[in-house]
RNA sequence: GCGCCACUAGCUCAGUUGGCAGAGCAUCUGACUCUUAAUCAGGCGGUCCGGGGUUCGAAUCCCUGGUGGCGUACCA
């Protein structure tokens, strides 16, 4: 903790029995001598003066009787509320109550404004000290500040210079804040503070609650339009005695009482799989997904994965269903089909173009790849300067050359299809391309938004793809698929034709909201904690 | 991992060639009954990220450690 640049350090005992804390007391109390000591010449620090003063407050407010942490508030409105209702609200006189944060205060003598501040909205309230009396104008004026969440009681009207307010009759303390908040012009900015006290950033930035509301809705709308499809919304593990259904490398922990070694999920593919042998048709689940690997602007060790299984769809079902459904979505969350992203403007209207896989790598080579040996991808990789790692397969160099020449060219969308077979051990080989299979992912904004595939079923074929990953494996390929006898066994019992679908939450969150950073669309990214 | 950049008051930021550490907001005191980045007057507040070095003198130059940002690599 670098406790110069942190106000909000708790009050001490705020957190009591928590071992963190405790280090973080002793650190204080350390500080504190230092500062004593300062204090004869300098005075006091700012962090130990702005508490004496609140501490103070508080005091006050007991001795004159006030609960400063009291129980409830009878709200019967939000400030949203009162803006959409103003003008029969003001004409009936009703009398609102409203409760949140206090973010600003102007006090005149013996008038008073301020900003009370809720979840999705910012009203002024005006006190006028003969209107509410001497007492508790002063409370207000002296011992109440930003910060603190308040309740009002009042009636809505407009100030002279036009401004739909609360003229106060009673105003109640709620929660007194012991720290102060951030600048109120420029808000908190520095991206570690707010993304470690992501508390003090929702509360100093009112862009980012609407941020993460949407995040909110948009996780509601894609329930909605999967369960209008006839999608049954399931859990499975997230502690998994084999990883699979994924190229990654896992987390892994220990059961105790079983004496074991788990893995936490990097998907949760070949559970959901096991639902559709088990007929329940069509299965979707919102999923945290962990992979144990390097962190940047659109990877986080936890991120939040759907995926969704149709029996009886192949993957041509799920193109248009995907199209819709981000249609859907954009046009909801930002009012249009054209969504802005940095510098692009992107268009989730029209049919997405669609690309074969290897069309895609001649059409941005300028070399046709189908019947390229391992050699030949080598040297080629080698002439577009990318490092290959001499284990790398076909697969792997296909891959590499794809993500390095052709992904950064995807801006609107496309659907990247039909895959080779090596990097795609769980998809059906395709009907009329031989080494390809049924499978696609769309690219927007550069990004990989979804992965689709006509699952594979045959359960003969599952463990020939299965031994070929553990021949990887052998290699020294650690991403590489483990066999699972268990979901061998499952595909014996028999799974119908089927199309999968997987799409990165997060990412879709990043393109809906014009975020460039995964950590601006996740409450608490994961950090290095706090030395 | 690697490369480049940043770190100054609680917050947002200036700081010239190496020469007394600065502003706004917040906080404190006073004035003010329609303000809204309220205003006006006055006051308090600093481990210039840590450690080491060069120098008469370091926020500033050098070395080293920490944290973060951006780019790059693997991945969704």
């Amino acid at each position: 903790m670098r406790i110069r640049r942190s106000t909000f350090t708790p009050a001490p005992g705020a957190y009591s029995g928590c071992e963190r804390n405790e280090q973080h007391f002793k650190r204080l109390a350390g500080r504190k001598i230092k500062e004593k000591t300062m204090t004869e010449k300098r005075g006091i620090a700012p962090t130990e003066r702005l508490r004496q003063d609140k501490e103070l407050k508080l005091e006050r407010l007991r001795e004159a009787g006030i609960n400063p942490y009291p129980y409830r508030f009878d709200r019967n409105t939000t400030t949203v509320e009162c803006i959409a209702n103003e003008s029969a609200w003001i004409e009936e006189g009703k009398e609102v109550m409203l409760a949140g944060r206090l973010m600003s205060q102007r006090v005149m003598g013996k008038s008073c404004f301020a900003n009370l501040e809720d979840r999705d909205g910012n009203i002024q309230i005006f006190l006028r000290k003969d209107e509410i009396g001497e007492d508790e104008y002063k409370r207000f004026a002296k011992l109440m500040e930003v910060g603190d969440h308040v309740g009002v009681r009042g009636v809505l009207f407009r100030t002279r210079t036009d401004e739909l307010s609360v003229r106060v009759a009673e105003v109640t303390l709620l929660g007194k804040s012991m720290l102060a908040l951030p600048e109120k012009h420029h808000g908190l900015r520095d991206p570690e503070l707010r993304a470690r006290q992501r508390y003090t950033d929702l509360a100093a930035n009112s862009d980012v609650r609407q941020l993460f509301i949407t995040r909110s809705r948009m996780l509601r709308l894609i329930r909605e339009f999967f369960e209008e499809q006839g999608f049954l919304e399931v859990e499975t593990p997230v502690l998994q005695p084999l990883y699979g259904g994924a190229s990654a490398r896992p987390f892994t922990t220990q059961h105790n009482a079983l004496d074991t070694k788990l893995y936490m999920r990097i998907a949760n593919e070949l559970y959901l799989k096991r639902l559709i042998v088990g007929g329940l048709d069509r299965v979707f689940e919102v999923a945290k997904i962990f992979r144990n690997e390097g962190m940047d602007r659109s990877h986080n060790p936890e991120f939040t994965m759907l995926e969704a299984y149709a029996s009886y769809w192949d993957y041509n079902d799920l193109m248009p269903f995907i199209e819709e459904l981000y249609r859907r979505l954009a046009v909801e969350l930002t009012g249009s089909a054209q969504i802005v992203f940095g510098d692009h403007t992107i268009d989730l209207g029209s049919p997405w173009e669609r690309l074969d896989f290897y069309d895609a790598l001649e059409k941005y080579t300028g070399r046709d790849l189908r019947g390229a040996d391992e050699e030949a991808l080598a040297a080629f990789a080698d002439e577009l300067s990318i490092d290959v790692d001499p284990s790398w397969n076909r697969g792997k160099l296909l891959d590499a050359i794809m993500s390095k020449k052709v992904e950064p060219n995807f801006i609107q969308p496309v659907f990247l299809m039909d895959h080779p077979k090596e990097i795609s051990p769980l998809a059906k080989d395709h009907r009329d391309k031989p080494g390809q299979v049924e499978r696609f992912e769309p690219f927007i904004a550069t990004m990989e938004v979804a992965n689709a595939f006509s699952e594979l079923n045959d359960p003969a074929e599952q463990r020939r793809r299965f031994e070929a990953q553990m021949g990887l494996r052998a290699k020294g390929d650690d991403e590489a698929q483990v066999m699972d006898e268990d979901f061998i066994r499952a595909l014996e019992i028999g799974m119908p034709p089927t199309a999968g679908l997987g799409i990165g939450i997060d990412r879709l969150v990043m393109l809906l909201t014009n975020s460039h950073h995964i950590r601006e669309i996740l409450l608490f990214p994961m950090m290095r904690p706090e030395a």
